[in-house]
DNA sequence: TGTACATCAGTGAACGCGCGTTCACTGATGTAC
DNA sequence: TGTACATCAGTGAACGCGCGTTCACTGATGTAC
């Protein structure tokens, strides 16, 4: 800290900080300059550890995905799987609010690149899991069906959008890990709960 | 178009605009004095009717709101509900990316509140009829993972993460309607489908 | 042990820009009497 | 038919600002010989 040349871990500062501003204010209230100043670092500092603003947050998505890749990875059962998806979006919002927007990041990026297919590599798998039970072409929209679901409620419980709805009252489950294991045991079956409904109309 | 002191449209033709931006740059590219420069007007009128960039937003949220309520009232079949909730969201991609986005909207608008209500209310009919076969418990954990999966392959195939996931190959549909009525019919059944595999793990 | 050199991680000045917002104003239109 | 008045929808000048990016630079550190 003595040396004003060499912070040290500016890089991790940075986007630690970049992802604190995503989180209270969303993606648009991230600056450069601001983190510069945030670090106490010159406001061209950050420049040279990302190039651009979209240097920065495709840093912040990669990382994501990496995370992302690794929980999954790290799940053996499919349906925890999916648990573990909805977590990740829960705990770490504003990663998740970042991956997932092509306008904001560098899709040339190879290390971006590579993270995604480790984190879509799982989504495959799972569909090999599934085809070994039914015909492959049900496998794939069985997990098409559990791929949107889980992300359909990390981005709504991410955003805050399942609470503004004030389903609360109805849905007993407070925790995003356990409603996510309900949500999800209704599309792929799981212990303790009998066959989703059927002939709604 | 001869009297230069009255548009006419220009608030339609402003949130037009908008909307045209978001789909090409995302939303942080839209700024009210582009948006008047394109309109041929003065870069102070669109204040004169949103009152802020917030207030053009949160317009253009509220007329996402609207039609989304008015699309799921008109269908009768739940999963047909379901399956109008994604083909808004993929037709209408720059209102969805809006829309689920606090941090860039006035939560304490009014019309907006109303327009999130009645599209949300459709949700709550969900579980009453659901509740007619079921526990009132196992319908609204019912209507939340169907709430998920739409929400979920809506805002996939709407930003094009659908696509670069590359698993277009393994699903067979290509039209979004019927993408989303066969993930949906896995979670609530739905005629010429089997049930959904078990005991996955 | 000392010197030369390459590399890394920053500085700081400068360019050029568009932006949101405010404010007093003006012109056109409709309405009441 | 004419006049007064309110309202609506714009104008245009001005304030004040932060931003991304570039570029030549400098100081610290590690490595080869």
């Amino acid at each position: 800290m003595a040396d004003p040349y060499h912070h040290g871990v500016l890089r991790a500062t940075l986007m630690r900080e970049a992802l604190r501003v995503i989180e209270r204010d969303g993606v648009e209230g991230v600056s450069l300059r601001a983190l510069a100043r945030e670090a106490g670092v010159s406001h061209s500092a950050p420049n040279h550890h990302f190039g651009s603003r979209t240097g920065l947050l495709t840093a912040i998505a990669t990382e994501g995905f990496v995370e992302l890749a690794r929980r999954l990875e790290h799940e053996s059962e499919f349906l925890e799987v999916g648990v573990a998806y909805v977590r990740f979006a829960v705990e770490t919002p504003a990663h998740f609010a970042v991956m997932f927007r092509p306008d904001l990041l560098d899709l040339d990026d190879a290390e971006l690149d590579d993270a995604q297919q480790r984190a879509f590599a799982v989504l495959r798998g799972g569909v090999d899991l599934m085809a070994a039970q039914g015909s492959v072409g049900d496998a794939a929209a069985a997990v098409v069906a559990g791929w949107s679901l889980v992300h359909g409620l990390g981005a709504l419980l991410a955003t805050g959008n399942l609470d503004t709805a004030r389903l609360r009252d109805l849905v007993p489950e407070r925790d995003p890990a356990a409603l996510a294991r309900r949500a999800a045991g209704m599309l792929f079956g799981s212990p303790g709960h009998g066959p989703p409904p059927r002939g709604s109309r």
